[in-house]
DNA sequence: AGAACGAGTTACCAAATGGTAAAAAGTGAC
DNA sequence: GTCACTTTTTACCATTTGGTAACTCGTTCT
């Protein structure tokens, strides 16, 4: 809980009432690996905020291979957020990479807040805009080789390479496991 | 003038009276073919809306190669909004890719809305998120090969193929110029 | 008309990556 | 420990893509 309260202050003051009023909301969840956050075909139902663990997002192209769109870890928050603000059914996959400790906020908490917290509105508004600018910039380069890539990626989310199979990494990253096998190996 | 009112209002419901208070703010900016909105090394100063024409926001990447990282075609914001919005110096370029009718607010335009119009921020946060998650959406998949990326943006931005050259389309895309002129030839 | 320029195309070869398959290494259950 | 299972590595060859360079096609300027 406080590793979340700890988040949402970096985007704006609030006392300690109005934080309260989040606490009582916010859930725990634990996933173990493999299971799912969300579902493709579903309406995201609740935002999460990543206390411990890797979760990733994955959806299946034309050809039924599965691609890992992005990786979220500690201290982040975890949503389709599009879709569930629109509420509609999303057509991502959140999965935990990981064992995972999440702290969730409903559908309901989540607008609840709007009302009765002065400013939260600003808060969620900074907090949402942060997390879509960092998958964009942090993001694979399509114009970059697979190495590059991949390098890149180190830089970018060293705590995960160790983390995470490299299935996911390389699908994240535009290559076939083996061609970044084939990379790992060239640049020892 | 009539085209950014139609824009904003997609967003939520504003009056006449708050309609007006963005009109007296709003000023018309032309450019010319490669002007540029804003450029690296500069703070963003204000916020466009592409009446007509087309501009792509574009960086140079370790080797000076010139990469274009998106196009902004009619009836769309165009603004390096995380950087304008933290007043920090942007590290890419907008430009006009053909000549191009924008409307504009300045920052202090920009800002004042927030303190006399009530519901600004909300609009103001869903066009920005609408930008955001598009730019990601519509943009090339790294797990595709160059073919499919090309006919994949022919679907997404059918109107630019025969508006901007080909060299700012291979960038986007990932490829060489040479490798795209191929993939055109193959798909004939 | 001719020169100069920019944009797009084509060709050639080298390098990178994918597809298929098999081997090796790591992990967990019994 | 050993078996079953998953993950990662390696190898082989076909395909795709990049780098270099020359060529074609229009457009503009003189």
């Amino acid at each position: 809980m406080k590793e979340l309260i700890e988040y949402i202050l970096q985007f704006g003051h609030l006392n300690k009432q109005q934080i309260d009023l989040i606490c009582v909301r916010a859930g725990e969840l634990k996933l173990r690996k493999n299971e799912y956050f969300s579902e493709a075909g579903k309406v995201p139902g609740q935002v999460g905020f990543v206390v411990d663990g890797i979760v990733r997002g994955c959806y299946y192209n034309k050809d039924g291979d599965e691609i890992t769109r992005c990786f979220i870890s500690e201290n982040s928050l975890v949503v389709d957020y599009v879709n569930f603000e629109a509420n509609i059914v999303s057509s991502d996959y959140l999965q935990a990479c990981t064992e995972c400790n999440l702290m969730v906020l409903s559908r309901q908490s989540w607008e609840e807040l709007s009302q009765i917290i002065v400013g939260w509105d600003n808060i969620k508004s900074k907090m949402v805009q942060l997390c879509m600018y960092q998958k964009s910039r942090k993001g694979p380069v399509v114009s970059q080789d697979a190495t590059t890539r991949y390098l890149e990626f180190m830089e970018n989310y060293p705590s995960l390479i160790n983390r995470v199979p490299l299935t996911y990494i390389a699908s994240y990253l535009g290559v076939t496991q083996q061609s970044l096998s084939r990379i790992r190996k060239n640049i020892r």
